[in-house]
DNA sequence: ATAATATAACTAATACTATTAGTTATGGAG
DNA sequence: CTCCATAACTAATAGTATTAGTTATATTAT
């Protein structure tokens, strides 16, 4: 019965670590217990319930999503932080794919904490999209816009939606600039506001 | 003991309807196997697993959602095809939330059924994208970026990602045009072929 | 029409799951 | 050194999907 000196922040953490390794739908309390040394119950004393400990974990996945998004990003010229968060976004993705899963499975209990790291993954989009003259509306419109199919690609490319015929790598590319691309320039840009002026 | 005429498609249907009454969250086989008037080990009979059923009721969905994109799209001028999925894709998500939950939480077994029909939704695409003079690379570039879109725009959406401040349905009406349009002119389909020339 | 067979629905049991209540022991504060 | 908060425990509950084995029914072949 000797206190393991266990705490929240170190349960999120091997819970992560735990996901990681075997996969989101193999992940279940029991084992969590075990690998931190525990009886399943003790858990209890530190976290309230498996949803929130899945959004808890769901947070640090963006977390380090970001931190691994914005690592170096002062030596790059301030256009090209577009396509470097589009380009790491779907990198870390990749390299945890069952964490990113996580994200994805998280129950609809719309914890704000979450979606308030969520939504911090594209801040650094801000200041390039005002330079570019993009209205404040516009700004977002473009910052849903990009999440979306940044988020997009990776759930169906990980869901195994896209064949093999063509290089999934290439489609990103071509994906991230058909929607970058047109603010680079005076006449993408005009487009844009084209298109915000039209009605629906 | 009497039997109930029970058979796959019934069992499917029903908890197509469970879910999207009760949320998929509340779903169990339990409730199915109540709603259908039989014990659930019963259900074994007609199913192999939670996890296939599940399958099952993407496939339903991914079929219903197909059916109402294209019903009356014979109409519609071809150009518009494009316009007409993207707005009906998101209606029939925000129709029916929970079985759009459903298709993203499915465990991942890759079951091709599935993923068939959901390269299925945008068939129609094809030959309008073909019209324009797109390759067969780009066509399926094209038709990935835009069902990247829409899928994790309504993914998002739902998950309450996207705060209240910008209306949604101006976000998404600004998504699907900054990827449509450049398409109906002859400058902005060469602007897609300057993309794909250019390398990485 | 009767007998044989396949199988739908059943009961009962298994092995899991998250979660709660109540107990014991430990570490730190006064 | 004592008190108190609480970490970790045991035991129990209510739920889950799933399997094995039994019984009755419906269909098929004779």
């Amino acid at each position: 019965m000797a206190r393991k000196g266990l705490n929240t922040d170190r349960i999120v953490e091997v819970a992560a670590e735990l996901i990681a390794e075997r996969g989101f739908d193999q992940f279940s309390l029991r084992e969590l217990a075990d690998r931190l040394g525990v009886k399943t119950a003790s858990l209890y004393n530190h976290i309230s319930s498996l949803s929130e400990l899945t959004s808890n974990i769901g947070q640090i996945a963006f977390e380090r999503m970001a931190g691994q998004l914005y690592s170096g990003t002062e030596d790059v010229l301030p256009f090209d932080t577009l396509y470097h968060i589009a380009i790491g976004y779907r990198k870390f993705a990749k390299q945890n794919p069952e964490l990113y899963k996580t994200i994805v499975k998280i129950p609809s209990t719309g914890s704000s904490g979450l979606i308030e790291k969520g939504q911090s993954l594209v801040h650094n989009l801000y200041p390039v999209l005002e330079a570019c003259g993009l209205s404040e509306d516009d700004i977002i419109h473009f910052s849903r816009t990009i999440r979306s199919a940044m988020h997009g690609f990776v759930t169906l490319e990980e869901a195994g939606f896209f064949g093999t015929a063509v290089d999934a790598d290439e489609s990103y590319s071509y994906m991230v600039k058909a929607l970058i691309q047109p603010l680079k320039t005076e006449l993408g840009r005009s487009f844009l506001y084209n298109i915000k002026c039209k009605g629906s």
